[in-house]
DNA sequence: TCCTTGCGCGGGAGCGCTCTCAAGGGAGTC
DNA sequence: GACTCCCTTGAGAGCGCTCCCGCGCAAGGA
């Protein structure tokens, strides 16, 4: 005798989770699935009575709502891509990657749209990514911090998959992006170190096929030339953001410029690198050198002295993506958005009193 | 005259954003859409013939399979989710979280799950989790760090849901999860302190509703218990993680026990407050006080002098997480599987040579 | 040559939901 | 009292996919 399938029993699939579906809970409450949909949908147009009581039996069943069944018809996912390239996480100051998370967060959870983390790790990866995105499986796209001109956001962009960035694009690009003020940030820590009386300012600058790092010299080079200060480029020496870079950059520009009296560095962890080198060196900070950092990260407060940074509105930033996204998501396709938050120096010892001026 | 609707048009929803579908590839591909499927799910039962057909089809329409249409009739999302507690993520020294993920999405996206980040951040989004997670819009579950007794693992767990916590909990539970091992590591800072000559070893701990800080208080015990030293109340301070109450901490312990030689700080960034407190306080680092912290973060090398530390695999642990989630998902739930890693103790000059040995 | 075996394939149902359309019914108007 | 209007409701189709079922055909055994 042959094995017969039972046509009447459920198959697999979300059917044999055990979840109740629409159709139960309308029947619970002596309504038409229809109207129960417009319940959930948050549609106007059900008398008070009928509402009450599809949220009862909903409540009474624990009723939660199937999303890919509302997905495959409304084409909506309720979902927004982060997009974070391998590098990119290692990079980052301290408490960068779980503040900018926080402050997306902090918005999306508000419209109840989940965050899905997109990490690729390999060619393959990248390469299957646009499909992803482009395929309708997130309804918009947070992309940050891109090396080199990364043709991704611009892509899918064009593919009608809204997308916001985090830091500036190195290519001009039509893509909306929220940057901090590298530039400003920069300014202000030369500008400071100039007013206490420092001549020979050094910087150690970030990798310059990012933005952060173009913008940070931007702004050491604008501070000078705003005040007359020639610009010398053996006072510069470039680094990669990490602390062994930092003290040997330190090590080339003592070598150089022996009388130099103070140091802007691009990262925090440089900075510290710089410290090191420095106390090797028998200079004193901030007597003889005063040093300021970038990130105003966990390490500012731990070293001696403490550094002197520019802290940036991290939260902020990520609240400000998710709020560009949302506005990308309710209207047409729009770009060339760009919103640049406000960096604030933080003088600490490095930089600070107990100078010579 | 009334106003008709057309029903030959396609409505919005999916069909309305230009994706190519099964259907469409099938016909191209000159076979039937159950073929087509067959290519995609990896189903064997396809002649090399129809497969190639099928393939080509696919990618010359950049085909890519609509997963809510998938997730429908399979019930699997091929997501899971990441769930962490709002005041977590402030907690954790320096990189740990973008080091956790990346080792978790290591090992999900060999196995093309998608990662989505879950942070609840009020008791309204709390509540919405559990709904959430139970009704099938995850595959699995990975939680990390939880305070006190949060039911919510164990009630996911039982609504048959595979989850795998991060981070010992509190309660004793059925739930898998992955930990590092804090009290060895505590345990063998502290005995490097005995074996360096130190006998009057303080300690601040961390918080103590956590895992992390019980167990590390714990090793600290251990250690001087087997060492048949006494354990002294006076010599232990509570902490909570964070630098100012570290430094806060050390004051209370010198003013206790001004003859204290070493301490063990359950974190670096605590570690990094007593540097400082002991440095106000005149005391050489490591001569008269040595110190060990907890964590071997970018603090750790910033400080003067550097920090001896335990370090904690925490990419291995997220891979570890995820390895232990997959396998949950292949094999019918499971429980009580712990999976526990090694520290490692990195000896600095915080308690290293050029002490009074 | 006929029958068995099994592999590959297509037909078709249905996953749970939203949305369009049209119908029912109560209130308001002349 | 009859008619109109609008507000609420239900029926039904269909989103794109997977999987069960059974058919047909080629290969192997008798």
């Amino acid at each position: 005798m042959y094995k017969r399938g039972v046509r009447a029993l459920p198959r697999n699939g979300a059917a044999g989770n055990g979840n109740p579906t629409l159709e139960e809970v309308a029947r619970v409450a002596g309504v038409s699935r229809a109207t129960a949909s417009r319940v959930f949908t948050a549609s106007p147009k059900v008398s008070p009575k009928a509402r009450r009581a599809v949220e009862r039996a909903a409540e009474k069943l624990r009723y939660v709502p199937n999303r890919a069944a509302r997905t495959l018809v409304t084409g909506r996912t309720d979902s927004v891509g982060l997009v974070i390239p391998e590098p990119t996480s290692f990079l980052f100051g301290d408490p960068f990657f779980p503040r900018l998370v926080r402050g997306i967060g902090e918005v999306l959870s508000r419209r109840q749209l989940q965050l899905v983390l997109l990490m690729p790790q390999s060619k393959e990866d990248e390469a299957r990514l646009e499909g992803y995105l482009s395929a309708g499986h997130v309804d918009g796209v947070l992309m940050v911090s891109l090396h080199g001109n990364d043709p991704l956001p611009e892509r899918v962009h064009r593919r009608g998959t809204p997308v916001v960035l985090g830091g500036k694009p190195n290519v001009d690009s039509p893509v909306n992006y929220v940057d901090v003020d590298n530039v400003g940030g920069a300014r202000s820590a030369v500008e400071h170190l100039i007013k206490i009386g420092r001549r020979r300012i050094a910087t150690v600058t970030g990798p310059l096929d990012m933005g952060a790092g173009v913008d940070r010299l931007q702004g050491y080079h604008d501070a000078l030339r705003q005040a007359g200060a020639q610009i010398d480029p053996v006072l510069q020496e470039s680094g990669d953001f990490g602390q062994p870079r930092g003290a040997k950059a330190m090590e080339a520009l003592l070598h150089r410029r022996p009388d130099l009296d103070a140091v802007f560095c691009a990262s925090d962890a440089m900075a510290a690198g710089a410290l090191e080198t420095l106390r090797r060196h028998k200079r004193r900070v901030p007597q003889d050198v005063a040093v300021v950092g970038f990130d105003d990260s966990t390490i500012a407060t731990s070293t001696v002295p403490p550094l002197s940074s520019v802290r940036q509105p991290i939260e902020e930033m990520g609240r400000e993506m998710a709020r560009l996204l949302l506005a990308g998501l309710d209207s047409p396709p729009s770009g060339g958005k760009r919103v640049i938050l406000a960096t604030e120096l933080v003088v600490r010892a490095s930089s600070g009193k107990g100078g010579r001026e």
